[in-house]
DNA sequence: TATTGTTATACTCTATAACTATA
DNA sequence: TATAGTTATAGAGTATAACAATA
């Protein structure tokens, strides 16, 4: 019975009783909108925001991109196009495939994501403001759990360093 | 120190350290692309399955559902324009206003949101997989204090009945 | 005058299909 | 042939500004 909207509820205790999907959706909604929000202000929308959160630490082809991003791989094109013409982003030719692009983040667009990320957590401080810091750590230790489970299941193991070429181990 | 993508961690231990921003953010991505890969599967995207979703158990004007889908007015007029071309929703004359219009959903714009939303809580079982159910318990309760919290901050109290044209401060 | 909603316009984002260049 | 990436095209979604009708 996920609404996907806030919903009044109807017995005599406060509306507290979301499903799992409800309350997923609803704080996704609204985790998301902050961060549009904020990113907007910054000149940036939500998946430009990503991409540059994306290349922090990592120098992707457009292929590995469009899979992380889970984007079609002319979407992708376009998306960079758009981040290359701003100065965010740079295609450089892959040494090994001369079919390849690998696309890395300017000083700019490290900057850009650097203040974006910044305003965004300081929003969702303000967001967690009615938890205690114990609640915080269970709830974030719950949804990484969540998260990794996800990239997991997709084949994207995040805890397992692995290089954009190489397949390597961390120790 | 947001990435806002899921980063590999560079300590001993692995992958779940995660911050309060990091966790929220990439759950979001992760809990709207599966929303929005059921909703494509039944032709809508999220924010139409979000519209069905409101008007699930209210009929706004296209004032209000701005306001609650934090859209410009003109957007809501284009969303509203192709959900009743496809026959989902209903634009009714006001009543009392005769400049206004109440939105409602027609049959087949409950039906389809119905089938969307059933299938969306089947993937977020499928995402929750790795918690027991008191984990999940804590993470719906975390999460609707969340909601509500916010709620409540934009002066939306959703735990207050309150009619469509009623405004009334809460705290 | 103020408010409700629409229209005109421009841009981002996205996917599908066809294409080029390289492997 | 297969793969990496781009281009062409079409459509959804969004905001700003100007507008019409009503209050």
């Amino acid at each position: 019975m996920a609404s996907l909207a806030p919903r009044r509820s109807k017995g005599p205790r406060a509306g507290l009783e979301l499903s799992d999907a409800d309350a997923l959706a609803q704080v996704s909604f609204v985790v998301l909108g902050t961060l549009g929000r904020r990113a907007s202000e910054h000149g940036l929308s939500i998946i430009q925001t990503r991409l540059l959160g994306v290349l922090r630490d990592r120098t992707p082809s457009m292929n590995e991109l469009a899979r992380v991003l889970e984007l079609d791989k002319s979407s992708v094109t376009g998306l960079v196009d758009r981040a290359e013409d701003r100065g965010l982003v740079a295609r450089i030719p892959s040494p090994a495939d001369r079919r390849s692009v690998q696309v890395a983040l300017t000083h700019r667009g490290r900057s850009l994501a650097a203040q974006a990320t910044d305003s965004f957590e300081a929003d969702v401080g303000e967001l967690l403001d009615g938890l205690s810091p114990a609640q915080r750590r269970t709830l974030a230790g719950l949804l990484g759990r969540v998260v990794l489970d996800y990239a997991r299941g997709r084949g994207l193991d995040i805890s397992e360093p692995r290089g954009p070429s190489a397949g390597r181990a961390s120790s």
